[in-house]
RNA sequence: UGUCGGGUCGUCUAAUAGGCAGGACGCCAGAAUUUGGAUCUGGAAAUAGAGGUUCGAAUCCUCUCCUGACAACCA
């Protein structure tokens, strides 16, 4: 506990170590992400990674959008993507910032660049700069354009500006090294010309800044001193390095650490994006989506999710973190702050015959037992009730501690009932059980004597709320749906990842259990009211079941 | 065949100047229990391999093996 407490994950050694050397530095960080689609649970790991250092270090976090290609970008994303943040429990205050704020510095780089002789207009289309390039193995050879006088370039890279080419037929290059072992320091592209409708600049600009000549350079404005960024942008660091030199700008320092992957879901932008278009899932807020608008609606709190966020670590290893994590972090804050309530999933009526037919009583039954002060509530009982089809068995095993044949159990915070006998229906089903209460067994004040090794819920039948209730289950049955190279991603989704329990069961006072929207179905799991529940039509999304060792013991036998 | 990364229990992640390989999830067993939940106790479980340096190596050196990224006018 102590050690899990102290110890530091390598960024955060970086920062101490540079602390320890220069204790006026600021550790000033920011999520630089791009609005082109929903934020996921691997951006999570980025916001509170980003947030968190800046937040521990008493240094600020930038919120910077990164929005240098306009086909892609769109103004919904930016909405979602800082009510995302806001609802994971982060501030970036008045710092909210765009890349596109920064296309006139931008450009200026960019012509200073040209100034000194490191840049220049490249007239060639792209499949010959692609064949020029070279490979990993290769060197690549020089354009044809490479030598243009500083002049020459200069008065093009204007014209590009201005409008006076077509799409495609020019791009502004960095002059590096063609022989470089390093592919992005092949005279790497960084203006290329775009007639397109900017979401915040409009028509102001048909020449965008590549993603290298925007993201150090704008971390360089706002004079970012750790530049945190995932692995696959560990290649780009030299080049990262070399325009500070050359521009002589602040030097941000940038660092990369290994992306958060969890197994049975997919982070890839692109293909969330298809499951939504192609009306696999309902939005980007579906219940099954591993976005953070999904799994808020699915009825994961901001608080497991950060926990979440911490105890994945921070390494440069590459990982995939056990969907069973995620399941214990929004179990434990669930299990301390989600009222209790009884709901029957798959109701079949009990009838208790030692009661009158008009009998009617109160329960009082706790809200919490994890929180006592949240009192209990009165719970309506009767001679008819539903129980879960589950919790009774014809031919009960002898580890089934719930209702059969002439057994006994208890009714949560009722009494002790004694099964009698059952009816089966046309179709074969069980349709009704029948049972006696026990006298003297009431809960908290039994007297009878009678022990029993199981408790079931159940709901009144006269006072029962109907109530839908949505089962969530994995969207994908492969652990890594996208790693596999013969087979799409799609090839794997699992046609069971929703079940819609339309006569769901519930307390009539459910809503006095607590104010929370979160509720855990006693036995069952945590259950989130969807926003699209009302009084008339209730609606219920299942955020996680409980953990079920009886489940396990049934696998066993 | 190149360059740059990375290999510690099943999964993540620690071991801060070379000094008892620790924690978490999961798993197993038990206790307690009016949720087969939560809680509590205990357990099994790892340094990719081979050499070398050293009193002592996950850590330093050499070789081997495995693995990721890189040849978009995407980010």
């Amino acid at each position: 506990m102590e050690a899990e407490k102290e110890s530091l994950n390598f960024i955060e050694q970086i920062i101490e170590s540079d602390l320890v050397t220069n204790p006026t530095k600021k550790v000033h960080t920011r999520f630089p992400p791009e609005p082109n689609g929903y934020l996921h649970i691997g951006h999570a790991k980025s916001i509170c990674l980003n947030f968190g250092v800046g937040a521990k270090y008493n240094g600020q976090t930038n919120l910077r959008f990164d929005d240098t290609n306009p086909v892609t970008e769109e103004t919904e994303y930016v909405d979602s993507i800082k009510e995302d943040i806001r609802w994971l429990g982060f501030d970036w205050e008045d710092r909210e910032y765009y890349a596109s704020d920064y296309f006139q510095q931008l450009y200026d780089m960019a012509e200073k660049l040209i100034q000194k002789g490191k840049a220049y207009v490249d007239d060639s289309d792209a499949e010959t700069m692609a064949t020029q390039k070279g490979t990993p193995t290769e060197p690549g050879v020089h354009s044809q354009f490479r030598n243009r006088t500083v002049e020459e370039n200069l008065d093009l890279f204007r014209k590009m500006k201005a409008g006076a080419f077509e799409e495609g037929t020019r791009v502004l290059r960095a002059k590096i090294d063609m022989a470089s072992t390093n592919m992005l320091m092949r005279d790497p592209v960084i203006y290329r010309i775009k007639y397109a409708t900017h979401h915040r600049t409009g028509d102001e600009w048909c020449i965008y800044p590549m993603y290298d000549f925007a993201h150090g350079q704008s971390d360089a404005v706002e004079e970012i001193t750790y530049s945190l960024c995932t692995l696959e942008f560990e290649n780009h660091r030299p080049l990262y390095d070399w325009f500070i030199q050359e521009l002589e700008i602040f030097p941000s320092r940038q660092i990369e650490f290994a992306r958060l992957n969890v197994d049975y879901m997919i982070t890839s932008k692109r293909k969330l994006k298809q499951l939504v278009d192609e009306g696999i899932v309902s939005g980007w807020d579906d219940p099954r989506m591993p976005t953070i608008s999904g799994m808020r609606r699915r009825g994961y709190t901001p608080a497991s999710l950060r926990t979440f966020c911490d105890k994945v670590g921070i390494a440069k290893r590459e990982n995939t973190i056990e969907m069973s994590l995620l399941e214990y972090c929004v179990r434990e804050d669930l299990n301390k702050i989600a009222p209790r309530i009884m709901a029957v999933l798959d109701p079949v009526k009990l009838v208790i015959t030692n009661l009158a037919a008009d009998y009617q009583e109160t329960m009082l039954v706790e809200n919490n037992p994890e929180q006592p002060d949240e009192g209990s509530r009165e719970v309506f009982f009767s001679r008819t009730i539903y129980i879960e089809r589950s919790d009774f068995m014809e031919d009960p095993p002898k580890k089934y501690f719930r209702l059969g044949p002439d057994r006994k159990v208890r009714l949560k915070g009722a009494y002790i009932i004694h099964c009698t006998h059952f009816e089966k229906g046309a179709d074969g089903k069980v349709d009704s059980i029948y049972a006696e209460f026990v006298p003297n067994s009431k809960s908290g004040e039994d007297t009878s004597g009678v022990k029993v090794k199981g408790t079931i819920h159940w709901v009144d039948a006269q006072t029962a709320l109907d109530a839908e209730v949505r089962l969530y289950d994995r969207l994908f049955l492969d652990p890594t749906p996208d790693n596999h190279p013969d087979k799409s991603f799609l090839d794997f989704i699992n046609p069971d990842s929703m079940d819609i329990l339309q006569r769901v069961k519930l307390e009539a006072n459910y809503k006095k259990a607590g104010t929370s929207r979160h509720f855990q179905f006693l036995r069952k799991g945590y259950f989130f009211e969807d926003y699209n529940s009302s009084t008339k039509a209730i609606v219920f999304n299942r955020t996680v079941t409980l953990r079920d060792s009886w489940a396990k013991l049934q696998q066993k036998i």
